[in-house]
DNA sequence: CTTCGTTGTATACAATCGTATACCTTAAGA
DNA sequence: TCTTAAGGTATACGATTGTATACAACGAAG
């Protein structure tokens, strides 16, 4: 991950990209000093105070930063997925019309989000470890803003789902529930996918199913079982 | 969450549960100094050293314990709940003599597994907070030890509900599988569940859904699409 | 009774910590 | 041009840290 030299004061940038640097390498955010970290970042220890209150703020704004590079990105992901399934000009055909097609395309893009996703994870682990770790690390502040982040991210999928069409459709609520246990499903995962390199296939493959069995598992008992049965026929 | 007098030394009962106070209270097992948990626990810093190589090792055995207490309480809760639905002598009736019988039942005992889950989470808050916390915090062998963790729960909970039918026939991969995301669900949820006690109701009815959702996809992929539509008819 | 391992304490010390105060440089606005 | 605010540094100090060394209480084994 790395930050704009533009907008962000260089001495602040460093701080940042040393607090990322030192959370991957087995720490929490509150687990190393003030001096630990501008000793990284090759400052001085009072460089710290002149761009932050306290550690809080230091996290607060490196996930905010996160977010920012993160989100498009991984609708970008869900997007790009959908359209090495199904070419962008292509007619639309409703699920009614033809479950079976539909069933296998919404497969597709599911695997193939999950693999980019994973990319995404391989090109910036560090960010979604402190991500992971600060998610339910000792910093109440940080706790609520992750879960924002998750919230965002779900919702994101939620309407994703909807526009392109990867499900039948569901009542809102179902939908944005099933997008939140996937959310939460992906960011754990990926702290196996990033430790464990030797699984990232079998990583990959599970997390794929797994959404389809969530999917279709809330397709089925929001009312679509004979959509589903004829997909399965 | 207590330990035996009888068979742990004093002082290192008083450090382990000193450390569990800390670790709740908004900070992680490398947070903290060594003489602010001697302090806490009402020791001489040095008693540390009497008990623990280091912070990995306190907390392994930390996790030990818990594991040691959790383990089959939570097995147990899953038979109690079964039972409380059907009551222990009765004759069992297979998913293909009455599949709509079997889906209500899997139903119940799923959501009275989920609420008392929660239960046990409401009266060992600590625990769950240092398990979950260190589950993706900063020291490799804590995670390494809590990720064993999780897996044998998974592997109870997936014995359980073969034993306890609470599925139709699956292959075991995936029933694995599938109790894997159950079990992250259920830990990442819990922190939710002590965290925002006014949304407990919402918490405990998503995972029910959340669970049935993953187990019936998994079943209708699995080959039973015909007898989930014949239970959801 | 003596010995010895275990559990806990007391003291000590160098290293590191967070932070207060003061100073320097640079770029922008008046 | 002079002023001012922002970004970064230097020095300093008391508090806290991890840990080494030495010592006390005590139960079990000999």
């Amino acid at each position: 991950m790395s930050y704009p030299k533009s907008v962000l004061a260089e001495g602040k940038r460093l701080l940042m990209a040393a607090a990322l640097d030192l959370t991957a390498n087995t720490r929490s955010l509150d687990g190393f000093s003030l001096r630990e970290l501008a000793r990284n970042a090759g400052l001085n220890p009072n460089t710290f105070y002149r761009h932050f209150k306290g550690f809080d703020e230091l996290g607060l704004a490196i996930i905010e930063d996160m977010m920012s590079q993160i989100r498009q990105p991984l609708r970008d992901l869900r997007r790009e997925a959908a359209e090495s399934v199904v070419p962008p000009g292509s007619p639309p055909i409703s699920w009614q019309e033809n479950p079976r097609l539909n069933f296998v395309r919404s497969w597709q893009v599911s695997n193939a989000t999950v693999e980019l996703f994973f990319k995404f994870v391989e090109a910036n682990p560090k960010a979604f470890i402190l991500g992971v770790r600060e998610l339910h690390g000792s910093s109440p502040v940080l706790r609520k803003a992750l879960r924002k982040l998750m919230k965002d991210f779900a919702h994101d999928m939620a309407e994703d789902i909807e526009t392109l069409g990867l499900l039948p459709k569901l009542d809102p609520a179902s939908l944005l529930s099933v997008s939140e246990v996937i959310s939460r499903e992906l960011f754990q995962l990926s702290m196996d996918y990033i430790e464990e390199p030797e699984r990232r296939d079998e990583i990959c493959q599970q997390a794929g199913t797994s959404i389809v069995n969530l999917t279709m598992g809330s397709a089925m008992l929001g009312g679509h079982v004979k959509l589903l049965a004829d997909a399965l026929r």
